[in-house]
DNA sequence: ATTTAGCACTCAGAGATGTAGAGTGCTAAG
DNA sequence: CTTAGCACTCTACATCTCTGAGTGCTAAAT
């Protein structure tokens, strides 16, 4: 019970014809559709044979045959042939980029957002923090007398700030203090290392001042502790809709997708170079109906997070995976290009 | 043809009993639920009239009736007591917000969420910027050599921020040039003040510095236009996918949602306390099967902002009214209470 | 050993038919 | 003005039948 070439055309022609119509595909079809003259009884036999393999699923004993996981599985992994980017469609994804917002997260939802529009899918996009992403800078920004705006620039670009209301009258003077003297045990140091415990023994330094800061090093934590957990940006989560076949879960999708935690935790962690988890490979009811794709990104060379696609099990991976890795690809440069050598400068 | 109590009590008894079952309602359960010793053959009469004055429809000749568009109306305007909220309720609701984060724009997207949670609708949160908005303060705060990051903080309370590479060197010196030359020309100044126009004044008064800030000026520009536009959350989306008669429309609704400026412009402008639009009263597809109710918040008097909720026509007004009015006065008193009376400090 | 034609078999989906139940509208009497 | 009574209408649901698509198997052909 080989699979020979036949057969592999037989399960590449019925993922693909199923992949466009959503409908079983029948053994009368493909005879037509493969270019070698056999009838659709030779074709029926194969298929009786991949069916044993379990590499298709059958709706009901007699409609034609669909792809099962192993199938797709088969299909992506032996037979399909990625079809690459045109050089229009590169300049087109190009020019998609040049007009979007640098901010990294910025950047990263944009990406999401431009994806999720050519593939027709959901898109997800992450950060990651690894070891090595640190404070660049933190600064403390009086904002009236009794609010500042506590700024933190780490070193993967991203961005966050937050309001405080403070107990003690807001002065320049105190903020440069507190800046100054904050940056100095701060700066360059991993994010992992910045603990509730090392901020207060920050605290301690701080003498006679501790009491009057206490909250505002509680905020800094807390900053830093959202940089750490990472950027997450769900695009296109419409697009779904327009799959009849995930009609009855798309519900259910859409409420995963508001659980940043679930959904993380659900992102498959392979580290090839594109992740693909078909339907009930993915270990969560939500997602038993739906691919996920995931590319990773990196800033000059380390990674540092990920972009990836939700979409109905009938993907057409031979485009779609391309266009994942452009993505990811371009993602790298850009953030490589802005973020990647340079070191923090002091102030 | 009057509208007599008794008919008036009719069709109160139709609108919450629809909106509890979302099924038609017959003579002889409002004959049940009345305590008024009367046969279903006169109710019946009755709900002719009602039907007749269209205040009423009907699905199909056998069903019972529904409220239409005009019931609803007579419904909010005439019959329904709102119910207001227990001090339990109060206390639940005050105990959200104490957790949320208190900056202005989180502030906002918080309470959309948790009203969304409360109501079971999808919810909307806006800012408009009246006239009075102006530049608290704006800042320019090196990231790297020849990377800047501009800050600006607007008088309602919004932070804004935005990352631009530049082609010259960057120094602490040249961005607290920067910083101080650009607040004087801005700090106080209306949004609306700040047009294309005003700030190319600016750069030529930056003399042979000119060429080198014009991008950032140029970020500026975008920055207030972003700050000027408003912001925009929806919360809940979800939610709507629970009320079985939208089911047709959410995904259109959905769609819809992701338009912000084409949602904006659908939002009621009537300003009353609060505005309802009722189903095909909102000129819109998307929206013909919802109602849409928007209260405003203001900073210190001044009109500053709308939340509101989008759920399905058969919502129990006489309940969801106080909730909303409520967390609008919350709104209110903190905005009021962190950015209300003090001016912005000089630096 | 592989391929093919032929045919019986299975099943989903669309239509047709029948029934029960809810609710109305009307009429005539109270 | 209210009510009882009754014929009428329409939906929802279940049952049945028919059709077409597509299979699985067998026996013959290559």
């Amino acid at each position: 019970m080989d699979l020979d070439s036949r057969k592999l055309k037989i399960l590449g022609t019925i993922v693909e014809q199923y992949v466009n119509t959503a409908e079983p595909v029948g053994s009368k079809r493909i005879a037509e559709l493969l270019n070698i003259n056999v009838s659709s009884a030779t074709i029926r036999n194969d298929m009786a044979m991949l069916f044993d393999m379990g590499l298709l699923e059958q709706p009901h004993t007699s409609a034609g045959r669909i792809p099962s996981h192993l199938g797709y599985r088969l299909y992506i992994n032996e037979i399909m042939n990625c079809i690459p980017l045109s050089s229009e469609q590169m300049a087109e994804i190009q020019s998609m980029f040049n007009i979007m917002n640098p901010d990294p997260d910025k950047l990263l939802k944009g990406a999401a957002a431009a994806l999720a529009d050519l593939t027709n899918c959901a898109t997800i996009a992450t950060t990651f923090t690894p070891e090595s992403i640190h404070i660049s800078k933190l600064q403390l920004i009086p904002a009236n007398d009794n609010t500042v705006i506590i700024l933190i620039i780490a070193s993967n670009g991203v961005i966050k700030n937050k309001v405080c209301r403070v107990m003690f009258r807001v002065t320049s003077q105190i903020c440069e203090f507190f800046t100054s003297f904050v940056n100095y045990r701060l700066q360059g140091r991993s994010l992992n290392e910045i603990s509730m415990w090392y901020l207060s023994s920050i605290s301690v330094d701080l003498g006679e001042y501790s009491r009057m800061f206490n909250p505002l090093l509680g905020s800094v934590y807390e900053l830093c502790k959202e940089i750490n957990d990472g950027q997450f940006y769900i695009e296109g989560q419409t697009n779904l809709l327009s799959y009849p076949e995930l009609a009855n879960m798309v519900g259910d999708m859409l409420v995963l997708f508001t659980d940043k935690q679930k959904i993380l935790s659900m992102l498959p962690r392979d580290n090839n170079d594109i992740d693909v988890v078909i339907g009930k490979e993915n270990n969560s009811m939500e997602l038993s109906g739906s691919s996920v794709l995931l590319a990773r990104y990196d800033i000059g060379g380390q990674k540092c997070g990920t972009i990836g696609l939700i979409g109905p099990i009938r993907l057409d991976y031979a485009r779609v995976v391309p266009k994942l890795q452009y993505f990811a690809n371009i993602l790298s440069s850009l953030l490589t290009d802005a973020f990647g050598q340079q070191e923090p400068r002091g102030e």
